[in-house]
DNA sequence: CAGATAGTTATACAACCATCGTACCAACCC
DNA sequence: GGGTTGGTACGATGGTTGTATAACTATCTG
């Protein structure tokens, strides 16, 4: 079953945290830009040459990417093709700035 | 010595992440987003009395928090006053989506 | 089938970290 | 000064996690 719920711009609070988990990590992080830089077709073997880590590690990485929601992973034959999900990355820093950037507009008696 | 650098748009590669870090933790995004809804002037005892945390680990947040420059804090007499830094918030998605959303423009060796 | 390549899973380990309790310091109020 | 409140520092602890090795599956090639 496909995780792509097509287009969506509103991030589930369970989402939201396993993103800003995934994101936590700089060698995840790094991992994550690579595979944005490569486009659409990237194999894990080809990131595998650019960092220092097993495939293993490699593979553990691209599964905790896959289940924030942040890459969307299809195997072709032997390779697992990443693809960046732009679109769950532009709700993730939309969510984060309308959660630290509102003021208590609600006016809910914080008091 | 002030962390503020006054309007930076920029993250260095270890602020950014720092704050990847810090917004990881559930509990220390939450805090962050209570410290945000507080507005301006928001002791660290009227956030206790939204989570069920020791002090010590409020205590232990915030430093994280103001470690990252996700927040400034002051102290004022016995109440220490910590408010949001939008443009940290605002620097860090933009750079987030920086690294992600930037395909190859230099088309380096596509093979 | 045999071999090579790509990736997964299981397990183990080390490092990190969130949390708490306690003790402590600083400031306010009487 | 004495008591209360707000916050910090230190130490301990239990849980999480990044990583590697090894064994395994699956695919491709000959």
């Amino acid at each position: 079953m496909k995780r792509r719920s097509s287009s969506r711009s509103h991030l589930t609070a369970q989402q939201f945290a396993l993103i800003g988990k995934a994101l936590a990590d700089p060698r995840r992080m790094a991992l994550l830009e690579a595979i944005a830089a490569e486009g659409e077709g990237c194999a894990c073997a080809r990131i595998r040459e650019q960092f220092p880590v097993s495939k293993a590690t490699i593979s553990h990485h691209v599964k905790e990417l896959v289940h924030a929601g942040l890459i969307d992973a299809q195997r072709d034959g032997q390779f697992l093709h990443c693809e960046v999900r732009r679109d769950v990355m532009a709700a993730y820093t939309a969510e984060l700035l309308r959660r630290t950037g509102a003021r208590r507009g609600s006016g809910a008696a914080a008091g």
